[in-house]
DNA sequence: ATGGTAGACTTTCTA
């Protein structure tokens, strides 16, 4: 048994934010980094800056322009399988099996767009049609299993910084909250998150750009999160989000959550 | 009141 720190991280742009990525590395030393919103196609991801900093395996799924995710990993990992959750070929998941066997799968949910009704905004059924996909495949889920990523979810009325405000907006609808519950209980899953920070503690792990200073109001989300398989979670020693780098200079809008677990 | 910002094969899409 080996104490091995995992992160994870929407990065808005992986080549933009290497000198974040560097900073996170220097601060915090993760065994593995699971990035989502790469935003680079694979013949372009900047191998070299995560070699330098000791990631020498390096398992991605990306696309030209949008989405991607990519896990990077100073242990040796073997991929397992890219699932295609949306049935359109857009690169949200990348699955590997750790050292020791168990799974570790990299997810990046579809925000949604803006409209919570799915017959005036497709991409807001897309959400829930992947989410059941996800449910589909937890139902047949046998292995101990780690699951972390940008969810695009934020379910408990402290996951945000309004309930009632945000009732109505893409991210925290009843509606997605009751298929998010659904995917949960297909599994099992047991919110990291929760285990350590539990509701009604505040916890957020997004700001919006769109507002001139994140802090004014602190108006967050809780859309990131870390699950994993119910025999896992005694493993886990710790975890915790590193609020600190929504103020890094051209931050992404997500920070990272940083999770210890005795491998 | 219905904005605002950020990034990418930028004149538009995704978030």
């Amino acid at each position: 048994m080996s104490l091995t720190k995992l992160v994870s991280w929407n990065i808005n742009s992986v080549r933009i934010r290497l000198p974040l990525i560097e900073q996170l590395v220097t601060a915090e030393q993760p065994d593995i980094i699971c990035l989502q919103e790469t935003k680079v196609r694979d013949s372009q991801f900047p191998h070299e800056a995560f070699h330098a900093l000791g990631y020498t395996t390096r398992i991605l799924h990306g696309q030209p322009m949008h989405h991607g995710v990519a896990i990077l990993s100073r242990v040796p990992l073997v991929e397992d399988r890219r699932y295609d959750w949306q049935d359109n070929g857009e690169a949200r998941h990348i699955g590997v099996r750790l050292p020791n066997g168990i799974l570790l799968e990299n997810v990046y949910i579809p925000a949604g767009g803006d409209i919570p009704d799915r017959d005036e905004n497709p991409k807001f059924g897309q959400k829930l049609d992947f989410y059941e996909r996800m449910t589909r495949w937890s139902e047949g889920l046998r292995e101990p299993t780690i699951m972390m990523g940008d969810f695009n979810i934020a379910p408990l009325e402290s996951d945000v910084w309004s309930h009632k405000q945000l009732l109505k907006v893409v991210s925290h609808t009843p509606v997605e909250v009751e298929t998010m519950q659904r995917l949960r209980d297909a599994h099992d899953w047991q919110d990291i998150g929760r285990h350590f920070v539990p509701a009604p503690e505040r916890l957020y792990t997004w700001w919006s750009y769109r507002s001139k200073d994140w802090t004014v109001g602190d108006r967050g989300r809780r859309l990131d999160h870390v699950w994993t398989s119910p025999e896992i979670l005694p493993n886990i020693r710790s975890h915790h989000v590193l609020e600190a780098a929504r103020s890094w200079d051209r931050p992404s809008d997500h920070i990272p959550l940083i999770t210890e677990i005795e491998l």
